[in-house]
DNA sequence: TATTGTTATACTCTATAACTATA
DNA sequence: TATAGTTATAGAGTATAACAATA
């Protein structure tokens, strides 16, 4: 189905479209593999970041946009709860409901993960022929506003791997 | 250190290295969450891959490469050998070694990812405008080659993240 | 002795099902 | 009844330590 319904309008070819799926999946790997630390999840540091840029969420919410179950949100709340980077206080407005923040510390732990990660992109782009690192950043100066906006709507789409809430 | 070492070379200043990282990042959650599927982990989609490009290796090599332990790797592998989607025998030059391969059915399930993966960043790109997806186009036509480049030079260094071998 | 791999054990992260408490 | 969240339980995936077999 994603094919038919691009393949007439789409100015981007059938073929192209390949290419950046494989890209994007090598990237990815990438990502995790070489510039990712280990010290909490990926799901734990993507809850943590939407706590930090849109404030102070429900665990069902946050369940929701982490694509995760709510169990499994508990869990992980109650685990980086333990380790003093985020914070649960009731909903004044109802009774059955939490709201989870990010602390002090959980920011300092981002902005780490944030100097770690540009460190060691930046050794991994000192290691290409400056050609190659002036074509990516080139590319980056024109396609970065698009591919925000590619990841701004992907995680409108809403999580599709969410499982359902219950 | 991954800064100073890059600084006074690098054609792509610092500001851009922190855009990139943080580009990659989101990309990544993006990819994983949007693109993936939970069928297998994304280690042993790797090894797959690996396999199905390079053919057999040692159990040994492919821990080293997928940045897992040895017991780590011995475990995926008789998973995966459970599901049909790896073979293992014995190395004919080495007594203690195990030769591992992807079968057919493990190609096929490969196949299948791919074309699931290309589906979904379709159907992301159509609700894109259509500027935007003729910039990333034009973006990926330019910096591909680069970015594999990338991505081999980072395989190459090794998972910064690997454990010690034993 | 060194290398290849397995077994034993434990922890994190996830899911589904069953439950409690509030709306 | 429906919603918000927790508890119980189980499985995948990972690590380290200790082991067996071969080089």
């Amino acid at each position: 189905m994603g094919d038919a319904a691009v393949e007439r309008v789409s100015p981007v070819d059938r073929e192209r479209r390949a290419e950046i799926a494989d890209l994007l999946e090598q990237l990815a790997v990438l990502a995790v593999r070489q510039l990712g630390r280990r010290d909490i999840s990926m799901t734990a540091a993507s809850a943590l970041g939407r706590l930090a840029r849109e404030g102070p969420a429900r665990l069902t919410a946050l369940a929701a946009d982490e694509g995760v179950s709510q169990p499994a949100m508990t869990q992980l709340v109650q685990r980086l709860t333990k380790q003093g980077l985020m914070a649960r206080v009731a909903d004044p407005d109802d009774g059955r409901a939490v709201l989870v923040s990010i602390t002090d510390a959980g920011r300092r732990l981002l902005a780490e993960r944030r100097r770690d990660r540009v460190a060691r992109l930046s050794d991994l782009l000192a290691a290409l022929p400056p050609e190659d690192q002036t074509t990516l950043a080139a590319a980056v100066d024109s396609a970065a506003p698009a591919l925000r906006r590619l990841v701004a709507a992907a995680t409108d789409l809403g999580g599709r791997s969410a499982p359902p809430a219950g």
